[in-house]
DNA sequence: ATCACAAACGCAACTCTGTTGCATTAATTT
DNA sequence: AAATTAATGCAACAGAGTTGCGTTTGTGAT
């Protein structure tokens, strides 16, 4: 069962991911949200959310999960296939707009693929 | 500063991947090796493997690191844009053996890519 | 073959991300 | 406004991986 209550952190998460294609964590949204919040409402809403199809997931660099609003698919349509990006010196997460479809053999019943790039982001690539 | 020392261990893991490309996880090897074998020994020499360019390594599903050996790329050359798969069923990872290349972002300076595949293996799907 | 040195080891304690059980709080339905 | 139950906070836990440190052992030199 997902979401069933407009609470004050639910708001508070949603506004975080804006309309953005960044990424976040749990631990990034728990320093961006107010300090009197528990990380346990948070995984558990990240969670919900998941659940509810109104963001997706992946695992980052250094094997943390990060959670994206679901801008570049439709409600009905989850297609992920869209890559990840993070930047190695900033570690802003985005997710990148378009979609990649890839050959797999033929033996394998791939279900789902996930693709991860991490290198520079423009402001850090600029920076250097 | 890489490996120096043929120990029992060090063979163990070797051993342990063999000529395969199946993929491992500190878990699975300690299951693997004698059980007197410390688990702080094993992550321990995964990383200076990697460091040698001996094995690379991965993020699989639930966030565990797995290493695998490097069979598709040269000592020289390390290129580990193929695929990495896991099942879903029986967890079992591999590296599939064909080079995966990505047009990226001109605006992003992407350094790696990995790309990483879910689903049923061969014996797992046949088995449904 | 033995010695000395540093690499590799085992152990215990720790960090970090994420999870679970349970009692309390608060959003929504009547 | 009262009742219902989703959502919360807390504390304790789980699992992967790391660190410091004292001990063991592989290896190159004698």
């Amino acid at each position: 069962m997902g979401i069933q209550r407009r609470t004050k952190t639910l708001e508070g998460i949603l506004d975080a991911f804006g309309n953005s294609n960044n990424a976040l964590s749990a631990k990034i949204l728990l320093r961006r949200l107010d300090p009197g919040v528990n990380k346990t409402t948070v995984y558990r809403l990240l969670e919900k959310l998941e659940e509810d199809g109104a963001v997706h997931s992946f695992i980052g660099k250094d094997s943390t999960k990060f959670y994206a609003r679901c801008h570049s698919c439709s409600e009905n349509a989850h297609r992920h296939s869209h890559p990840h990006f993070q930047c190695i010196s900033c570690d802003q997460v985005q997710c990148l707009d378009f979609e990649v479809t890839l050959r797999t053999p033929e033996k394998l019943k791939v279900t789902d693929s996930q693709i991860f790039l991490k290198g520079h982001c423009e402001l850090c690539a600029e920076a250097m």
